[in-house]
This record gives C-alpha cells, structure tokens and sequence, in this order.
DNA sequence: TCTGGGGTCCTAGGACCC
DNA sequence: TCTGGGGTCCTAGGACCC
C-alpha cells in the first residue's frame, strides 16, 4: 500500500497547482473559435508585452514577458488580446475554492498559482498523489482548464515538481506532461543535481549573470561552495537562501493570510510624455486608482511614492512618509505631485508609478479620514464643530507635509513650486470637499 | 528582441535615539 | 571634547516573481 510511489502526507507535505497558459487559455474557453490558434494575452501596442501564451503560440517561440512586437515577428498570425481581469479574477477564485475543498491551508502566488499545505489531512485517509489527480480532474470538469501539481518535502520541490508535470514543445512539438509529479526524498539530489542555478526560485537574470562569472552554473555547483564568499557578491540574504535550497533545504512555510503590504497603479504611454503639466496631468488619474485600491482595501497609507521612467530606460523615485495615513485621491495626488516636482526630467517620460504603503489600520488613523470633510453635508448630523475642526486638522498635516517634500529638494522644487498649487494641493483642499460625503468618516 | 503591471523582498546609507 | 555601538525608521534603488 505504501509503495514509493503513493507517498503519505508526511513525504510529500507541499502541494503546489498552477493552471496552464491561465489567461489565454480563459480566451479559448470563451471563445472556442481560438482554440488551436495562436493566441497571447497582453499589451499589443509598440510597447507591449505578452503576459500569457497559449501552446500553440509557444510553438513559435511565443513566450511571458517578450514584447508583442518580437512575439509578432516570431508569429505572425498570432492573436494578441488585451486581457479581462475581471474574468481571469472570478476563474481564479473558483479555482481557490476547488483547492479548499481540500485543504483552507493554501497560500496564493498571483491569480493562478498556489501552495497547500497537507499537514492537516495526515489522520485522514488522503493520499497526496490522489489529491493532485483529484484537483486537476476538478480544475478540468469544473473550470474547463488543464493545470499541473507538484509534490514534495517543502516549497522548493513542490514548485520543482509542478514545473516538471507541465506539457512542454519538443522540437515545435507539443508534449504532455505527467500532470502529478512527486519528488520523492530518495530522488532529491538527483533533481537538484541536474537543474540550472536559474531553476532556483529567487536566481533571476542578474544573479545568474554574477553566478557564472563565479563559474556556479548548476545547482550541483552552488552545493558545493562556501556561503560566506557567496555572500560577498550576492549579500547575505540571498546567499543563505541559495546554499539552502541547493541543499534540498528550504524553510519557507505557507502563509495563510498574506495581508497586502502595498498598492499602486504604473503605467507605460504609448506616446512619452513630456513635461512636468503632462506628468501632474497623468498623475490624478493614478492617484484615483490608488486611492480606491486603498479604500477596497479598507487600508490607508502612510508612505506616498511616485516612480518615473525615462526613455533611456532609466528610473528614478521619490517617496515621503506622512505622520498619517490617506486614503483619497486629492491627498495622494498632493503628495504626489510635489515628490514629481522635486525629480529633474533630462528625457520624456514612458512611464508613471504612484504606490501607497506603510498601511496603517483605519481605526488608528488620526487625520485623515476627516480630510476633504464636506461641511454642509455634515451640519445635518450634529457635531459640525468637532468634525470641521478635525478637517481642518487633517488639512494642516497635508499642508504641511506638502511643505516639508518642497523643503527636502533645493531649487528645482522651488522653481515649479507655483504650478503645484494648480495641479496638487489646491485641487486637494478645494475639490475634496464635493466629492466625499459623510460615509467616509467615523468608521469604527 | 528590447522589455507591462501587479506585487514582494533586500541592501545600503543616513538620521535619530539611547 | 570627542567618541562607540545597537536599534529603528526612512529613502532610493535593484532584483525577482507571476
């Protein structure tokens, strides 16, 4: 009954699901009349990407995170479609459920990947291999999408494993994979043996680039040198970590409730932008996002941060931690607007970042939540002194923490400090107070 | 081929406090 | 008068993941 090959929960405790092809493959289901086309979810623009490829693309070469154009170039039949959230968010919530079916213990990687822990099934009759055939018969009937299940000792081998029971493209050819891999503890250094240090979880181009200057090409290699020198070129952290999984080790548990930590909207234009009126301009509408991100969140945020990127590719950001948190677009857009001010602009501008963090609970925020307060609204509740007197409160901390991100970068701030007015602060004291209504306030 | 948008984590330096 | 060292917070940048 225990055979090698049917472990228990206690040899392969890590469950790791991942849906094949997930957002191009909830377009074929859609619309059947894809199906064996190539089709890729993404950005199709000049400055696009493919964010998902269904196999048929990826017989082309077709792959995640390669600009539509090249895509284009290597398929030039394929079908790039811009992608509904909205749709993939509902597939990805059925798809958690159907896992929790089994077990609550599951920790999300994006819409559409997960782990699960089985620690808890072990005094029931669950056979972890059966567990997996089980999902991915439920993901298929249910859903109508093929997905892949790793198994193993931890993390590190659960993910390995689900990599593994994937279909691949052999010589443009599509082949099927397994579906349900287990690595079982005997095999362990076998796999790791024979995986490239980019296989490791954490080893992206960078650190592959500085590895094989180290001659650490295999994981094999990194098994075998010290940490301490590794550390010298890698920092501490990531040294530890990689030592660790090139031994089979890998500490990192599943996280049950992984809470948010921050927000924030980025955007790439088509066309660049130039100048600070277009930067500010853009701005706003980030900030809206922004702020009702934070607000379905039931969160506010201390730290502001905007981030641009020139055309030459290179960034900069500026960030500014408020004594309280916001949550509203004009307070953000204030802020927002003067770290924007206070960055030179040598090149046009391709992309726009604005994020909010440093969470604060609602419930111990002083400020802000009577920030933009609408008075005559309010007069009809009673109370109109302390509330007004509260806003204005709230008012003054912006005010001043405008003030204090002017103050912190010299003259080029200085020089545009004016047009802030037009575009930050004022739009933030004036506009505010029509557009949030007494809801917004004394929430418990 | 030339790089999106949603995030997480790490590092290093500086300020500040004890 | 000049000085150490640890802890925490903030800021800017970088790498990585899906």
């Amino acid at each position: 009954m225990n055979s090698p090959s049917d472990p228990s929960v206690d040899d392969a405790p890590i469950l790791h699901v991942d849906l094949d092809a997930f957002f191009a493959s909830v377009e074929i289901l859609d619309d059947p009349t894809l199906r064996g086309k190539p089709v890729a979810v993404g950005g199709g623009g000049e400055r696009g990407v493919v964010a998902s490829a269904s196999y048929e693309a990826r017989r082309f070469g077709v792959r995640s995170a390669m600009p539509s154009v090249v895509a284009k170039r290597r398929c030039p039949d394929l079908i790039i479609l811009p992608g509904r959230f909205e749709r993939y968010e509902v597939c990805s919530r059925q798809f958690h459920d159907i896992v929790r079916d089994l077990t609550p213990d599951i920790e999300s990687l994006g819409l559409d990947e997960l782990f699960a822990d089985l620690r808890s099934l072990r005094r029931l009759p669950v056979r972890p291999i059966e567990a997996g055939v089980a999902l991915r018969r439920r993901i298929s009937e249910e859903l109508g999408l093929l997905s892949g299940v790793g198994l193993g000792r931890n993390k590190l081998f659960a993910k390995l494993a689900s990599k593994q029971s994937k279909p691949r493209i052999v010589n443009h050819r599509l082949v099927d994979g397994p579906g349900v891999v287990w690595v079982s503890p005997a095999l362990e250094r076998q796999w790791l043996d024979e995986l490239p240090v980019r296989a490791l979880w954490g080893v992206g181009p960078a650190t592959a680039a500085k590895l094989e200057k180290l001659g650490l090409r295999w994981v094999r290699d990194l098994a075998r040198v010290d940490e301490a020198t590794l550390a010298g070129h890698l920092g501490t952290a990531m040294a530890a970590t990689l030592c660790a999984y090139a031994l089979g080790e890998d500490r990192r548990s599943v996280e049950v409730n992984r809470a948010v930590k921050s927000v924030g909207h980025d955007q790439t234009f088509a066309k660049s932008l130039t100048g600070i009126a277009e930067v500010l301009e853009a701005a706003k509408s980030h900030a809206g996002i922004v702020a009702r991100a934070l607000r379905a969140e039931g969160r506010v945020a201390r730290t502001v941060t905007v981030a641009v990127r020139f055309d030459d590719l290179t960034s900069v950001s500026r960030s500014q931690t408020l004594s309280f948190g916001v949550d509203d677009e004009y307070a953000i857009v204030a802020i927002a607007g003067a770290l924007l001010q206070s960055i030179d602009y040598p090149h046009a501008v391709r992309l726009l970042a604005v994020h909010a963090s440093s969470f604060l609970e609602r419930a111990n925020n002083q400020l802000q939540l009577t920030f933009g307060f609408d008075v005559a609204s309010n007069s009809a509740r009673g109370g109109a002194e302390s509330l007004s007197r509260d806003r204005q409160v709230g008012n003054e901390a912006l005010r001043d923490a405008v003030d204090e991100v002017r103050q912190k970068f010299g003259s080029s701030a200085l020089a545009t400090a004016a047009e802030l007015s037009d575009h930050g602060l004022d739009v933030a004291t004036q506009r505010g107070r029509h557009a949030f209504g007494p809801e917004q306030h004394h929430e418990p």
